[in-house]
RNA sequence: CGGGGCGUAGCGCAGUCUGGUAGCGCAACUGCUUUGGGAGCAGUGGGUCGAGGGUUCAAAUCCUUUCGCCCCGACCA
């Protein structure tokens, strides 16, 4: 290589994603998603496929949460797919909600046609069509309206990991694909102050694995009235800043009063000896947040995984020239027992590849800790490791037993680095305004793209719904800290 | 579903306007040299040009129908 290309290469260091976040970012997104290999898009229109990489992430986010739910007294268990459709139609305004959106089975067997085409057969077409649940309210409340008789069965607290369908125009890796996997809690209570206290505090369990699993700040608050889930009486959201300034819904808590149990019939004889409807709650997370978590942490060389939820936060490289003489897969193989001992998931990439190749594989792939081993090192006990969130200033050598004393420090670290940078990323780009000039100027004066949290008075104001429909924003949320008088407004994902 | 763009080797693209033997880069494979921040040389393999129909002696190229993908909007988690 020429100085002049050295020199070149200097001054703009060459990133292992193309185009950079500033360059083009729905790009960028979809360029780390593939580099990392998380994901693709599979045959059928708008659904993904979730690649091991991916898939295992999500694993960790499952049992993460899964221990989150558990403590708040809440079982597991499973409902059908298929819901008739009759318990869809029980919710008006659910039905306006998802109607434009359900995929329905209208059929149980298929045959052959005259060409000799698979069809679905004529005379196997059902009763009462089915729809692939985009959500289980109806089917979860109908099976609640049999087990609940006394107030003593209440509560009743019940989640499921499923699949949900929702027919999608538009479709994105994580952020939106037409089946997605998430998490669906369904509480019931006796009374009305019960089910708030729940939505309120099941959006606390979300803000708990955001912020301490997943390493993503948000914004806690209500959702205003055009942005609530069909049915609800209120909608609760954490709303996450993704690093191009666009919102993302990060989970929803909703308070749904005794709209569903009116519709499904969930009724108990109160301590009063009356009839009386139940108090429901439900709560969602979903495949969703890893798009979110992509588009929090990563960088121009990839992703960045939050070190709890890696599927792998060490990786060891071993540096090996020409035949392994020195024990240096050895020494590497000890390692990594020793870190499996206290906890840690480590892996050592044992390929045939070379010592840049392994290293940029586990840089778009974000694991937290890279450690080096070369023959040197395993002649003096040492080894050199190197953290994704600082790069390779980080770079630290040092002896295996000091390594072992620290490893668990440093994934801490890279936690709450991850953390505060995000937050600070976000908290600079929440504008403040008092009047719809300010608001204006906020999304239209060459500032960072952000919120603006605005006074809620001018949501109202003709002036301001045109500038929202002009610049695409939407209401985010109520804040719970500015206790009802601000929005935040923003474009969102 | 509206507006725009794109489908050619695993990936990224040229070739299309002006029809005439299917190309380039990267990746892969083989060999040798390399190996602590993206290696070098030599060689090899790989494509019914998204699909259907039409025009033509001849179609990646022209006409037509259709499917899919991406971006922006509307809708939504």
């Amino acid at each position: 290589m020429s100085n002049q290309n050295q020199a070149a290469k200097a001054a703009a260091p060459r990133t292992a994603i193309t185009p950079t976040r500033a360059e083009n970012f729905p790009e960028w997104y979809q360029e780390v998603v593939k580099a990392a290999d998380m994901a693709e898009n599979s045959p059928v229109r708008g659904c993904m496929v979730i690649k091991p990489y991916g898939y295992a992430l999500w694993e960790n986010i499952q049992k993460a949460l899964d221990d989150l739910i558990k403590v708040e007294e809440v079982q597991n268990a499973y409902f059908p797919l298929l819901i008739p459709l009759s318990f869809i139609s029980r919710e008006a305004e659910h039905v306006d909600g998802f109607a434009k959106e359900c995929a329905v089975v209208t059929h149980h067997r298929l045959e052959a046609d005259a060409d000799g085409k698979l069809v679905p057969a004529p005379d196997a077409k059902l009763e009462e069509p089915f729809v692939i649940r985009p959500t289980s309210e109806t089917i979860i409340g109908d099976s609640m309206s049999k087990w609940v008789k006394s107030y003593r069965d209440l509560p009743l607290k019940l989640n499921q990991w499923c699949n949900v369908m929702r027919w999608e125009m538009r479709t994105r890796l994580f952020l939106r694909t037409s089946e997605f996997l998430w998490q669906e809690g369904h509480n019931a209570f006796e009374t009305a102050d019960q089910a708030e206290a729940d939505a309120r505090k099941m959006l606390e369990v979300y803000n708990d694995m955001y912020v301490n699993h997943m390493a993503i700040p948000g914004i806690m608050g209500e959702k205003t009235a055009d942005e609530r889930f069909p049915g609800a009486l209120r909608t609760y959201t954490i709303e996450a800043m993704m690093q191009d300034g666009k919102a993302l819904q990060a989970c929803t808590s909703h308070n749904l009063g005794q709209n569903f149990a009116h519709s499904c019939g969930i009724k108990f004889q109160g301590r009063d000896g009356n009839e009386h409807f139940a108090h429901t709650t439900s709560w969602g997370l979903s495949t969703r947040s890893i798009g979110g978590l992509i588009m929090t942490h990563g960088d121009d060389d990839g992703l960045m995984m939050p070190p709890r939820l890696a599927p792998q936060q060490v990786i060891i490289l071993p540096i090996i020239k020409g035949e392994d003489t020195g024990g240096v897969m050895a020494f590497a193989e000890t390692l990594q027992k020793q870190l499996k001992a206290i906890g840690v998931r480590v892996q050592i990439d044992k390929s045939e590849n070379r010592a840049p190749d392994k290293m940029w594989a586990a840089i778009k792939r974000g694991v937290p800790i890279r450690v080096e081993i070369g023959e040197r090192e395993v002649a003096e006990g040492k080894l050199t490791h190197t953290r994704r969130d600082l790069g390779r200033d980080s770079k630290t050598t040092c002896t295996e037993g000091e390594f072992l004393g620290s490893v668990k420090g440093i994934l801490d670290a890279i936690h709450t680095n991850m953390f505060e940078a995000a937050k600070a990323r976000m908290l600079s780009r929440i504008y403040t305004t008092n009047t719809l000039a300010e608001v204006k100027a906020a999304f239209t004066d060459g500032r960072d793209l952000g919120y603006a949290r605005m006074p809620v008075e001018l949501l109202n104001d003709a002036d301001y719904q045109a500038f929202k429909k002009e610049n695409s924003l939407s209401s985010r949320c109520l804040p719970f800290e500015d206790e009802g008088r601000m929005v935040l407004i923003g474009k969102s994902y």
